[in-house]
RNA sequence: GUGACCGUAGCUCAGUCAGGCUAGAGCGCCGCGUUGUGGUCGCGGAGGUCGCGGGUUCGAACCCCGUCGGUCACCCCA
């Protein structure tokens, strides 16, 4: 009988990559924190209304790679494909625009799923970790979400890193621009599918197309840039300061739209030159409109980011990165005697009690065998649980590296090994 | 969703072009070299529905079709 297998596009982490996976979510984690981002945690269901209408109709995500289902009451629901979307349902829903202390700041880790044709860097489940910041439009605020995750992917190790940086203006600059952009258009009768399919629902995809011919009509398009308001120009010249003055390396780059269509001014991607096609490990922006595109009554501004979790893993193996080498426990008990099986494991259980990480061998094997699996564990030391050592009420402690070993009091271990030696 | 390439031991691969003996290698794994001592070395051993299904043939890992999976690119984005 076959034995199952994993869904497509779903991958399983197992050790050792797995250790790569967890460092990495851990220092993102661990970088929106010391930003005070808190942790959240928000359902990876959702009604499928909340992406078509927070995400945009006119998306990708939302046209073609949502996981949707309608449950056994006859209910829409979808897999989350990303993050921003939900928790703002959420802030909502708990009242926060209201309840002061603005803005909050939180920080979530977890899996989002699309539906897409799996590659490099590209999985149909995939893991990200994001921060959203809710409830003020202080240019600071854009300037610190960017440089949180830019720090983060740092500190996780990706060194050839391009931040791009984009302004989309406000929602109305951007109504105003897309009717100029359309009536532009509209001066051609060719235009490839894609665009003519969604031009309507957002023109500035038109950028983004690479059909035969679309480059050369888009050079002479009317740019957004020209059709900024003075309050969003201003923001977006702040949040440029803020970033240079911290030393950040940022390339302005009007042509990064971004495929959500819940951005207005600040959008961003941090990009990795070693990953191929798949080359954005984060990304973000502002999203000041969202909360009114969800049906709350009032402005509620916002700006986050996601960074990808697998993508980075992927980028630091392409780098050479040495994956991370953590010993699986520090001390490995060894058993001389079959005979004291379950003196060698109450050992284990004083160690592991004294906060000692400690595996011991199974399946009766050979003391050499015991030693291969002890030195291949990681650990530091081993303790052997033998017939000489326990008619003395003692055990033998080796230290794996030097090859040292003495002898001390079955008691004293633990507090021994605990200690470090 | 489209296209190209690929699928042989746990891993990396040879063998496929010219179909024909028990399908190989390196690494890894297990055991032994000690009566209780690993990392080196030596000896021995286990492990393969040649992705899966069908077809052609006296005969298929090898040729053909389908399918599933992988990779890369398009697309999109984390």
């Amino acid at each position: 009988m076959a034995v199952p297998e994993a869904v497509r596009g779903a991958p399983d982490w197992l050790p050792p990559g797995a250790r790569a996976f967890d460092l990495v979510e851990r220092t993102f984690l661990e970088h929106a924190r010391l930003a005070g981002y808190e942790r959240v945690r928000v359902p990876v269901l959702e009604h499928t209304e909340l992406f078509a209408r927070g995400v945009g109709a006119s998306t990708d995500v939302v046209q073609k790679e949502m996981y949707t289902f309608v449950d056994q009451g006859g209910r829409s629901l979808t897999l989350r494909p990303e993050g921003t979307a939900g928790v703002v349902r959420a802030a909502l829903q708990a009242g926060v625009p209201r309840s002061g202390g603005l803005p909050v700041k939180y920080a979530y880790a977890g899996e989002f799923f699309r539906h897409e044709r799996p590659q490099a860097g590209r999985q149909r489940q995939f893991t990200q970790v994001g921060v959203e910041a809710l409830g003020s439009d202080d240019p600071v605020l854009d300037a610190e979400v960017v440089l949180v995750g830019w720090e983060a992917l740092r500190a996780a190790g990706v060194d050839d890193l391009v931040l791009r940086l984009n302004n989309l203006g406000d929602r109305e600059d951007r109504a105003e621009y897309h009717a100029v952009l359309n009536a532009y258009l509209d001066r051609f009768d060719d235009l490839p599918p894609d665009v003519a399919g969604r031009r309507h629902l957002n023109p500035l995809r038109a950028f983004d197309s690479k059909a035969p011919g679309m480059r050369a009509i888009m050079a002479d398009a009317p740019l957004l840039g020209d059709h900024i308001g003075p309050e969003a120009a201003r923001h977006h010249a702040a949040v440029v300061e803020l970033l240079r003055d911290q030393g950040l390396p940022l390339t302005h780059d009007p042509r990064l739209v971004r495929g959500l269509d819940y951005y207005t001014r600040t959008t961003f991607e941090y990009q990795v030159g070693a990953l191929g096609a798949q080359n954005a490990v984060g990304g973000g922006g502002r999203y000041d409109g969202l909360a009114e595109e969800l049906g709350w009554p009032e402005r509620f501004p916002g700006v986050g980011w996601a960074l990808g979790v697998d993508r980075t893993v992927l980028a630091l193996r392409a780098a050479g990165a040495a994956a991370p080498t953590d010993a699986r426990v520090a001390v490995y008990v060894v058993v001389a005697d079959r005979g004291l099986v379950a003196d060698a494991f109450a050992v284990a259980t004083q160690l592991r009690r004294a906060g000692v990480a400690t595996d011991l061998a199974f399946d009766g094997r050979s003391v050499r065998a015991q030693f291969k699996a002890a030195d291949r564990s990681g650990a530091s030391h081993a303790v052997v649980v033998g017939p000489d050592e326990a008619a003395r009420g003692a055990v033998t402690v080796r230290d794996l590296r030097s090859g040292a070993q003495r002898e001390i009091a079955r008691d004293d271990a633990a507090t021994a090994l605990a200690a470090g030696s």
